[in-house]
DNA sequence: CGTTAACTTGACGGCCCTCAAGAGAGGTGG
DNA sequence: CCACCTCTCTTGAGGGCCGTCAAGTTAACG
C-alpha cells in the first residue's frame, strides 16, 4: 500500500537546520518536541560543545565501550562493520543534523565504525543523562524512540534495495537519496560533490568499485548526470526516477 | 574489531522463556529489568490478553495507522515490505518473545506488513501506555532502547549478509541463525521445520526461490544437512560454519 | 615533480537469474 | 479414503549481469 523508498530520508527537518545553524544539532533534534527555556537549558548542559573530526579520523570504532551518541554538527560520516576478514561493509552516510551510534545501546559496546569522510564537527550525547532527560520530558523520551525507528525504516528500505534492485536502479536511488538529503541542508539538489570514495559508494550498494565507475559512466552517457571526479551534477531528475520505476518489475 | 555475526539473535534469553512460558511474552520481555510486585501489576493491566493469528493472516498491514507493539508469544511470523510494482521484500522472520511493530514508531504509520505463518498468539502492546510506564520505570525505558537497538544491529548484519555474501554464504547464515534461535526457545538446534517457503526465504536473502532449493540440495548432497520438504535437520553444524568462514575472504 | 591513491575502461568468466517442465505435498470435496 | 487441484519444490538448460583481473589515466598531496 504505502510506497517504501528505497533510501529514507532522515533524522530532521530543513526548518530547524536553517533556522539554528549555529547551534548545536541536538538542540536542533529537539526544537520540534517543542521544549520550554528551562528545560532547553537542562538539554544544553548536557551537550559537550561542538568537537572537531578531522577528515579520515575515527569517532569511533567498533568494539569500544559506549557512552554517547554522535550528531553530526558539520561535515559527513560513514558508518562501516568490518567482517572478521577485514572486509568491509558501509552501513550508511552521514550529515548534518544525523545521528550516530544508536546500534550500541543494545550491548554498550559500537558495533561499528563511525568514519569523518571530510573534516567534519559532532556534538557528543552522554547517553545515560539524555535518558535521564528523557524521563522528565515525554516529548523528548519519544522524539529518540522516533529517531531509532526511523533508522529502522532506513535499514528496511536499504535492505530492499540490496535484495531486489539492479546495479543501476541501486545507484539511480542512492544519488537521487543524497540529492533529497543535500536540499534539505540547503544545498543544491543537482550539483553535489560525493564525500565518498567509489569503492565506499559500492560497499554501500553491494556492488564492486569498478561497476560503480561503470554505471556512472552509462548514466552519463545517456545524460542522465554529468560526472566530474566526485562532483555530480544530476542533468534529468526525471530520468533518473524512470530508472527506479520502470527497471523493477 | 568486535567481529559481527551475520544475523544475530534477539530480544530475550532462554532463560526467561523458560521460567515462565505461561505468561506473556512482554512480562517476560521485562523480567530481566527487575520490575517489583507493583510495577509488575501495574504492566499487567496494560497487556490484552494473548490474542490468536491464524496462519496467513496479518498481524497489521504497511499503512495502518500505529497503536502498538506485538510481542510474538506463540507461533512464526514474517515482516516484509511490498514495493510499489507489489515485489516483497522481507525483513524479518519473528518466533516468540520477539517484538515486531518498532518501524512503525517514526511515522505512526505501520511501514510493513507482519503475516503469521503458522497459527500463533501475540500481545498487544499500546505504545503510548508502555511509554508512560516507561517513563516512571526507567529500566523499561531503558531495556526499550535497546530492543530497538538491537533491531538495528540485526538490520545492519542482513546488510552485510546481502550486499558482502554469496549465495551458499547466505542460506548457511540463515540456517545458523534459525538453528540459533530455536536452540534458545529450547528447541532442537540440528532439526526444525522452516515456516516459510522458499521465495519467502529467498526474499529475505536476496535470491531466486531456485536458487534456495539447488544449495538446499547442494548442502544435502555434501552430507551439510538434510532436507524433507521443509525438515531441515543439521548434520555438520561445524561445515556449514566454515562455509561462512572460508568464502569470504 | 614524483609518488600514491582513486578512477576508468576493456576483456573474460562465473554466479545466479530466467524460463520451463515435472514431481511432490497438502487440503478439499465427493 | 481417494481423486483432484493447487501450491510448493526440484532440477535442467541457457543467458545475462556483474565480479575479477589487468592496464592505463587522472587526481591529490607532499
Amino acid at each position: 500500500m504505502t510506497m517504501l523508498s528505497p533510501i529514507q530520508v532522515r533524522d530532521i527537518s530543513i526548518r530547524q537546520l536553517r533556522q539554528n545553524c549555529s547551534t548545536c544539532s541536538l538542540r536542533e533534534l529537539c526544537l520540534p518536541i517543542g521544549l520550554n527555556p528551562e528545560e532547553m537549558r537542562e538539554l544544553d548542559s548536557l551537550i559537550t560543545q561542538g568537537r572537531p573530526v578531522k577528515r579520515g579520523d575515527g569517532l569511533y570504532r567498533a568494539g569500544e565501550p559506549f557512552r554517547s551518541l554522535f550528531a553530526v554538527r558539520v561535515g559527513f560520516f560513514k558508518s562501516s562493520v568490518i567482517s572478521e576478514d577485514g572486509r568491509e561493509q558501509v552501513t550508511g552516510f552521514h550529515m548534518s543534523g544525523e545521528l550516530m551510534g544508536m546500534d550500541a545501546i543494545s550491548s554498550d559496546v559500537h558495533t561499528c565504525d563511525a568514519i569523518a569522510l571530510e573534516d567534519s564537527e559532532v556534538c557528543e550525547l552522554p547517553f545515560a543523562e539524555i535518558e535521564n532527560l528523557a524521563r522528565e520530558v515525554p516529548a523528548l523520551q519519544h522524539h529518540l524512540y522516533k529517531v531509532m525507528s526511523r533508522e529502522i525504516v532506513r535499514d528496511h528500505g536499504v535492505m530492499l534495495l540490496l535484495g531486489n534492485m539492479k546495479a543501476e536502479e541501486r545507484l539511480a536511488a542512492f544519488l537521487l537519496n543524497l540529492s533529497q538529503r543535500f536540499a534539505l541542508r540547503g544545498y543544491s539538489a543537482t550539483s553535489f560533490h560525493l564525500r565518498m570514495t567509489r569503492e565506499e559508494i559500492g560497499s554501500y550498494l553491494g556492488l564492486k568499485l569498478e561497476t560503480v565507475s561503470r554505471i556512472l559512466s552509462r548514466f552519463q552517457d545517456q545524460g542522465l548526470i554529468k560526472v566530474q571526479n566526485r562532483l555530480i551534477e544530476i542533468i534529468n531528475h526525471e530520468g533518473i526516477k524512470k530508472i527506479l520505476s520502470t527497471c523493477q518489475d
